[in-house]
DNA sequence: AATTCGTGGAA
DNA sequence: TTTCCAAGAAT
């Protein structure tokens, strides 16, 4: 490691021992690792998603799966349902399987390679756990340090080609002790102080080193591909109620919203609308347009309630007593077409 | 390599 | 209002 190199992770080190963000699955700087799956659990519910969003969902699942051998137990019905509105729902379904392997194994991998091997991690989470919970040296690499490493550097070429370099620039400020703390520090830096737009550079303890800053435009790094329009799609959800139960339906494995209970819909999906045709025979009425927004498409949901008429599904559902409508755990999008049809 | 996966908060 | 994007992984 070079000189320069050496300054950068004792600087960032001695920021983060004053500075570090306080959060439910970390260990204060210095401290004895977290547990494994602690980390590992975090690490799962924050990608792509905000430590806010991800809060109350790692309380509640730790809560009633303290340890990797609880969650390996559970029904994976249970769990698919407490990930109800954290979205990207095949990350649970990784999760189950993860767990369950763990827990037949005995214990978590302890190295990157082993890591990377469980289904649902990928070469940032491998890394990101190997440093934090085993103190392993990794070279980790999330938004957060792509945001920091490209300005730190000034590296102009565009995402994701960039990212080799990226890849490249870390590995050589990346101590060999404090692995976790350097990972975490980074990762705080760019949350905090190395943001997207208008970055803090007064405060941040790598300024005098930042390439970016000397140029004078930080916040144009990393250079990032313009990115396509979103589709606009239709699409109609069908509420059916017998005796104050409302049927519900399990979306398949694979696809949007895989394996989450659901409204019967009418096959809308990020390449074409719905065809508009009801479930069972009757007399709908509209009782409203649900609007919501997915990564790649907008959706206007129609939610289709029956005025009158035979309403007896055929296919697989089950009849969910509507005053215990939470516990179903249906996505958000069905969360908002039941609370339109109950308006 | 480019797509496909949710959601909610901030600017 | 619209746009951006947050501790990415699987295919």
């Amino acid at each position: 490691m070079t000189a320069s190199a050496q300054s950068i992770a004792s600087d960032l080190l001695s920021w983060y021992d004053s500075h570090a963000r306080v959060l439910p699955w970390r260990s204060p700087p210095g401290a004895p690792a977290p547990d494994p799956y602690r980390v590992w659990l975090s690490e799962v519910m924050l990608q792509q998603t905000t430590t806010a969003a991800v809060a109350p969902y790692f309380a509640e699942f730790t809560r009633r799966w303290p340890d990797v051998d609880a969650l390996a137990a559970a029904p994976e019905e249970e769990v698919m349902a407490a990930w109800a509105g954290l979205g990207y729902y095949s990350r649970a379904r990784n999760l189950i399987a993860a767990a369950r392997a763990v827990s037949a194994h005995g214990a978590f991998p302890d190295s990157e390679a082993g890591l990377r091997e469980l289904p649902g991690v990928g070469a940032y989470i491998a890394a990101a756990v190997a440093a934090i919970a085993f103190n392993r040296r990794a070279v980790v690499v999330d938004a957060n340090v792509e945001r920091v490493v490209s300005r730190l550097f000034a590296l102009s070429d565009p995402l994701p080609g960039v990212r080799k370099a990226i890849r490249v620039h870390t590995d050589a400020i990346t101590p060999d002790v404090r692995s976790g703390d350097f990972a975490q520090a980074m990762m705080d830096l760019g949350a905090t102080i190395c943001t997207p737009r208008d970055p803090r550079c007064l405060l941040c303890p790598l300024a005098d080193d930042c390439a970016a800053r000397l140029q004078g435009d930080p916040a144009q790094y990393p250079v990032k591909p313009a990115k396509k329009a979103k589709p606009q799609r239709q699409g109609a959800a069908w509420w059916i109620v017998r005796d104050e139960a409302v049927w519900l339906v399990r979306r398949e494995e694979k696809g949007m919203l895989g394996g989450m209970r659901a409204l019967p819909s009418d096959g809308w999906s990020a390449r074409a609308d719905g065809d508009g045709a009801p479930p069972v025979a009757g007399e709908w009425r509209k009782a409203g347009v649900v609007r919501h927004s997915f990564t790649h498409f907008d959706l206007d949901l129609a939610v289709m309630v029956l005025a009158e008429g035979l309403s007896m599904p055929t296919g697989g559902g089950e009849w969910w007593p509507i005053a215990d409508l939470q516990q179903a755990g249906l996505p958000t999008l069905f969360a908002k077409a039941a609370q339109r049809a109950l308006a």
